[in-house]
DNA sequence: GCTAACAGGACTAAAATAGTCCTGTATTCG
DNA sequence: CGAATACAGGACTATTTTAGTCCTGTTAGC
């Protein structure tokens, strides 16, 4: 159930590695290489990224990216918003009208709370998180009140009961 | 981001109507009629639901679908799962393995977490409330108390505040 | 035994995603 | 100045997923 796209996942290998030394602007072959994605790929990601800001560029010899801002501060919802767009649950959400059943379905509302739920959930991840270099316990004290304090509370004490979150078949 | 499947939409647009009168069996022929959805299409839906069994069917003639139970004690991530299956965020979380970036990117556990919580949001999202047939009031009244209290709060609190889940652009 | 209705799966079509490539522009450095 | 390095933008192709349809079989009632 909702899978989020390739690219968004290369999306934060790659800046974890930009992370890593964040200081010098790393080039999309440089990246490409020490992420083992094939360059073009990387490329592209990287030009989403920068339309989404999370990344600025600089361009000619000895140009690059580098991340915009500290990894603590970018969330996977950044992250998702970059290279997905910021589409909706359901068609509805982004496009209204361009629904044949509205009369009959109503469900807009529900969709669109828990819509906003999940965005929360993922505002609360952190990049650094993501790309595991720190332990929950750093990153929690990095990113710790600047956001959502009671939900993510109440996230992380889910996490720690860790039951496994797949079903089984398929 | 994060988009469901159109079937999945549609299967809670049928659980929606059965719900009305969840005596009397429907069939997918009437359920069509109902929901203006082609009837070969809820008919893939239909069979969906029944093996992740939130439908039971009776065959023969006045056979059809009902629900398995109550629709407040239906969730979103019923119907997710038994549309879409439970497949992860990341490819990785279904698939161990089939990633060769597995040593570079170690995202995996936060993903996990963040996959975690999405369930708990959906867990918390009953059909009755999907398919806006009572208000969320009364809808909180019949499903209090049965499930992840603190969690529920959060994300009802959230609501409240309705702020637009979409960005704009595309 | 005829008809209504589900079961299961094969198949087609359409759309979204992933991946590649090409042409252009800015910047540095010799 | 000119060559080399890099990004910018977009066109294009291929692959995979999703949506939608149809057919054949089975079960139940009249």
């Amino acid at each position: 159930m909702l899978r989020i796209s390739k690219l968004t996942d290369y999306a934060t290998v790659v800046l974890g590695v930009m992370a890593e030394d964040a200081a010098v602007p790393h080039s999309a072959a440089q990246l490409a290489e020490s992420t083992h994605i094939a360059l073009p790929t990387v490329s592209k990601v990287l030009k989403a990224l920068q339309r989404g800001s999370l990344v600025a560029s600089t361009r000619g010899a000895r140009g690059g990216y580098q991340l915009s801002r500290p990894a603590a501060h970018i969330s996977a919802v950044d992250v998702i918003d970059a290279m997905e767009g910021p589409v909706g649950l359901t068609e509805c959400t982004t496009h209204p009208g361009s629904c044949d059943l509205e009369h009959t379905c109503r469900s807009g509302d529900a969709w669109q709370r828990v819509n906003l739920a999940i965005r929360r959930a993922l505002q609360d991840v952190s990049l650094l998180e993501l790309t595991g270099r720190t332990t929950t316990g750093e990153a929690r004290a990095v990113t710790a009140g600047q956001s959502a304090a009671e939900f993510a509370a109440a996230l992380r004490a889910g996490t720690l009961r860790a039951r496994t979150i797949e079903g089984g078949a398929q």
